[in-house]
DNA sequence: AAAAAGGTTAGCATCAAGCTAAGTACTTTC
DNA sequence: GAAAGTACTTAGCTTGATGCTAACCTTTTT
């Protein structure tokens, strides 16, 4: 019963499909600029940055011989980099409550907003979101749910 | 005459403002895993990064003491950095028509999708929005479309 | 013809990142 | 409790990228 109409509604979806990809094409553009503003003020190597930003994504922050081995350097390497961003203020070592021979890291404030901000560039902002028209806005919400919950489902089944 | 109403106008808008930026930030944090994810299987510098960023923004492409004016670094230390993208593969040097004292650098395809990489993570991709419901895919392109029109109004004003 | 501009190369200094080896402090095992 | 193992740091080293100045070539401008 819903093989009537598919073909117009696939070639609709196709168009929109399309449509939605070029606005993104032009999103990107902007988005590289931000990126690259954001790159140009780091005063950070890029081995100290991908360090950091698994500190910021594991919330209960990482240990010297974990991430030496996720990033495949010796520990003594590792124990450097980590060095460097604690000088910067970007991560902290604290004493680890169960083991005391590990030493937990964790991405400061600072740090979290250092790699935050990196990612956060895109349009869909406050001050934009709150100048749209209120129709436009519910739109948008229900794109946005949809492509949630779409994701979700495709990285569950995939 | 607009004045009745606006209240609860305004506390719907709050309210799917919160919702988007909600879900804005649930994506962020699967756009952080693929960044790293990108950024970790990269073989370079961040200062090669940044000058590859410039070099696939602009269109053109640039020169030596343009790039080296831009970066606050001697025209020396550019040649070093452009030689090493080159050798990469990301860039190449040709010859500048109307001045053969200068050489025009450009990224190559190779380049420009490495750093489109970084960015194009977002989740609206091809297969996520294929399988979007039509309704859905439909109020997407509407809130997208005001979004894109929304950030022109912004930025040529202010 | 002289001066200026764009680019490359050579030579040097500095720093981050990588390693191994040695040492400290703590846990686990026997 | 002694021995073995684990987590980490520090010292000493090598390599590579970035930065500089100086010298040079080529092309354009004056």
């Amino acid at each position: 019963m819903r093989e009537e109409g598919t073909d117009q509604g696939e070639h609709e979806r196709e168009s929109i499909v399309r449509d939605i990809q070029s606005l993104k094409g032009a999103m990107e553009e902007a988005l590289l600029a931000t990126l690259l503003q954001h790159l140009l003020t780091l005063d950070l190597t890029l081995q100290q940055l991908r360090v950091l930003m698994v500190l910021v994504s594991t919330k209960e922050g990482g240990t010297g011989s974990g991430l030496a081995a996720s990033f495949g350097v010796s520990l003594a390497s590792m124990s450097g980099v980590l060095d460097r961003l604690v000088t910067h203020g970007l991560a902290t070592r604290s004493a680890d409550p169960d083991d005391h021979r590990v030493r937990r890291v964790h991405a400061t404030p600072l740090g979290a907003s250092t790699v935050r901000s990196l990612v956060v560039a895109g349009p869909f902002q406050g001050d934009v979101l709150r100048n749209l028209p209120l129709e436009d806005l519910r739109a948008l919400e229900q794109g946005f749910r949809a492509v949630s919950r779409q994701v979700s489902l495709m990285s569950e089944s995939g």
